[in-house]
DNA sequence: TTTTATACTTACCAATTGGTTAGTGATATG
DNA sequence: CATATCACTAACCAATTGGTAAGTATAAAA
């Protein structure tokens, strides 16, 4: 109540706090490896086949391939094509919302790669300072 | 060999590959629920307490936040200043490192933020679409 | 006829993640 | 004298994550 009393809107079923759950939950999904790289392989790559996919994500394996492709699919990122041909063709390509999320995720990227030398110094550095 | 021989850089010692691959490791590092909300809690309430880290970080345990806490001190994105008094201070606070950081999650906050009625609704469709 | 290709699923196992509880140390407050 | 405070650490356990290996279906190629 105290909280609410100063937002005038009408229109607003959840509280601001409640809001900002949500919003920490989504992140909570997104928020892992095996998706970021995923995303960001489709984002550069377009459309992709599952084993396209498998080789352009090191170190994955076909388990976590298929779990992390499922995953994203259900939160709406990832657009699922099967084609009914043998041997098996299924191509996966990015939802407008993926996309969206892919353009947000390259600025992470962009960092990473612009500090990766201070980082790795920054490693290093604690390594010296604390037991090896 | 044969991979360098086509760069011209003197100054390059790993080819783009090989920096490709090192800046995945650091994504890889960086890409984790936890991290994600300690760094944006950070970034937008300014240094801050263990305890106050903890409030704000809703869900985590005491175990979680102390390990995330030192893991993202050991990449150098936040500085841990202890001042010795009783009971203890820890004063936790970003690096430019971890600042860099924390603007370029923002994207994704906001991607998360204002998206979300979107991204529910793609949940409710797979559910429907697939069993419940 | 055996192999190959593709996109999986299932089963089992190991490793990592994360929770809970208890304890520490020194001072201030009741 | 007991209790609370704060930022932890250590020990133990449960749950989740992830790897490996084997199997499936069907048609075309060797």
């Amino acid at each position: 109540m105290s909280k609410n009393a100063i937002t005038q809107e009408i229109e607003t079923p959840d509280s601001e706090a409640e809001l900002d759950r949500l919003v920490t939950q989504i992140i909570g999904r997104v928020a892992d490896k095996w998706t970021m790289y995923l995303i960001d392989i489709l984002h550069e790559e377009g459309p992709s086949r599952f084993g396209e996919l498998g080789r352009h994500c090191e170190g994955i394996s076909q388990k976590m391939l298929t779990q992390t492709l499922r995953a994203i699919e259900r939160e709406g990122l990832v657009h699922r094509e099967v084609y009914p041909v043998v041997p098996p063709k299924v191509v996966y390509s990015l939802t407008d919302l993926g996309s969206g999320l892919g353009a947000a995720f390259c600025g992470v990227w962009k960092w990473a790669a612009e500090n990766r030398t201070r980082i790795e110094a920054a490693r290093r550095d604690y390594s010296r300072r604390h037991g090896e």
